[in-house]
DNA sequence: TTGTACGCGTTATCAA
DNA sequence: TTGATAACGCGTACAA
């Protein structure tokens, strides 16, 4: 049988043809190319010659199919415009680079059914898989489940599926976002709640709506989280008479000031904006925004550091839960007439 | 020959599994499931039932195999957290998974080494690649042109490497924007330039020293493409007694703004600052942003449809120019103590 | 240490 | 229309 291969000149040049050009068989020049069995100096000398010399680089399709894994892993996100996601992007392709691994990046534009279609898609073109803040709900999940592992969930949390968990202690930085409003005698705050399907945001409002009775009046309006989404409800804020937002995430902040900007509404003089994520623009918008600092980089480290563990040695690593920090920039201030009560 | 592989109860259902379930050939079983040849309808929904009670999904990468494509592209950006390149990305995601085709993304941190290096390899895992303002220089593109092919250059022109470019009109960008600051009685600009090896950043730089010596002063200051590279340099510009900034993106101009106000400079009162892509903040900002606005989806759409053409026909097009448009916002205003001319 | 031969899961060719 | 069989390019037991 013909076990070299030799093909045309024109032909891509495949490990038969580098077989060929250095006398040795297939096996052989596999095993130089991939270091691992012992192999004679002067033979794989005359391989890599030839592999060089033809410029050789072996076909990643179909060592995916013989290896039975592809050394890639993808990410599904609901919003791939939100910079929040691109910074857990940044750092997972950055952590699972160096271990040589690509990655594939789907968004489901916020929508359900294509956020199942997309990750089961992915999955099946990957080793593994990292779900943003996932929409879909919890049965579906769990129901895909076995589908889908490997797989690590962030933002979302769902015990007994064989899942580690990254997640960001929302109640911590709301508590410690109301606890600062309260200290400057916001006594009227305005929720600028995310999408329904969000958990964090599910998460945020009930952290909200869990504090003690009395100690501030909390009015919730449907919003989103984009930009236009915080940009669209900052009348309604107005009309509600709170002296204080508190936004899903720093897009709907922006959003807002923006609008409150236009209006010429002062910030943080009558109203007073606060955001979550941490995103980069926080720092250099106009007042700065004081948020909920999430670390996003980290969380995609994390996020390969977990899947990877559950590459190797297939045992679920327990979930990780990380507090924000409360960056106290200047889009907050005293309440409009208030006392200042610490 | 055991031509059905049938396989354990818990080993992956392949395409040999259906057909011994359904009694027919893995060939006619791959019939079915690409709905090519015809079919005997009975036998057809023999193996459709088996292929549902099974949960049978072919293997893509033993697909790739066969087809000899993988029905992905890539794409290669040099900063994957600047907005820019996430909103190209989402329209290249959008308009590829139209096709059915998913996107492995890379980004190179700026680092022209890496790059090439991710350019090599996300092309052999890939079908066709789509180059982000590649920061790799002439020579070397051109050397690599037919290991990349087929591929698309956006923000970057290489004639005769047989691969189409999407570009934008910087120098065009610039006379606006120019023409506007002059109108506005600035006579001296600061140009805050990007990284030295975007094309882009030369465009922009050689449209500036273009000008009729005379009109105005320019004054160059070496920067970078990000907010903190942007917020550094804003000292230097006071400096340089600069009446207008001239950015080289909008993050940088953002950088510059924030480092500005809390300097307690007036903006656009004392210094008027213009930026270049008109990312989605940048209307959100206090004061809003006078930038070129570049159609970013757009140009991922385009992307996809030249990528989309190679793939199919071989026959490269055109290139596509856009020419910006300039977004007179907030941040540019008379420059101070000086006659308007218009 | 090296080579043979088979498997990975699919599609494509060609007879029947 | 259907099925046997050969690709696709590589890794790897197993034998030599």
């Amino acid at each position: 049988m013909d076990t070299s291969r030799p093909g045309r000149p024109g032909a891509p040049v495949t490990i038969g043809r580098v077989a060929e050009a250095a006398g040795v068989s297939r096996a052989t020049v596999s095993r130089v190319m991939n270091g691992l069995a012992s192999v004679d100096p002067e033979l794989a000398g005359r391989v890599r010659e030839a592999a060089a010399r033809l410029g050789y680089e072996p076909s990643t399709v179909a060592r995916s199919l013989a290896l039975g894994r592809t050394g890639m892993v993808a990410i599904v996100v609901p919003d791939l415009e939100n910079p929040m996601f691109q910074r857990v992007l940044h750092g997972l392709t950055d952590a699972a680079g160096e271990r040589g691994h690509r990655l594939l990046v789907a968004g489901s534009n916020e929508d359900v059914r294509e956020e199942v279609v997309l990750a089961a898609e992915a999955r099946r073109r990957c080793d593994g898989l990292v779900l943003c803040a996932p929409r879909m709900g919890t049965g579906q999940l769990a129901g895909m489940a076995a589908k889908l592992a490997p797989f690590v969930l962030v933002n979302r949390e769902v015990p007994g599926i064989g899942a580690p968990s990254l997640l960001v202690d929302h109640a911590a930085g709301i508590r410690d976002i109301v606890a600062h409003l309260l200290a400057l005698g916001h006594q009227r705050l305005a929720y600028l709640a995310g999408p329904p399907t969000s958990a964090s945001n599910r998460d945020r409002l009930d952290a909200l709506r869990g504090y003690p009775a009395g100690r501030f009046e909390l009015v919730e309006l449907e919003c989103g989280a984009t930009f236009a989404d915080g940009h669209a409800v900052a009348d309604q804020v107005l009309r509600e008479r709170a002296t204080a937002i508190v936004a899903y995430n720093d897009l709907v902040a922006f959003g807002a000031l923006g609008r409150l900007h236009e209006l010429g509404v002062e910030v943080p003089g009558q109203v007073s904006v606060v955001g979550f994520d941490d995103i980069p623009f926080a720092r250099y918008t106009t007042p700065p925004l004081t948020t909920a600092s999430v670390p996003q980089v980290e969380l995609g480290h994390q996020a390969w550091h977990r899947l990877w563990a559950l590459l190797e040695r297939r045992t679920p690593e327990p979930d990780v839960r990380f507090t924000p920090r409360l960056e106290v920039r200047g889009s907050t201030g005293p309440a409009p007439g208030a006392l200042r009560y610490m």
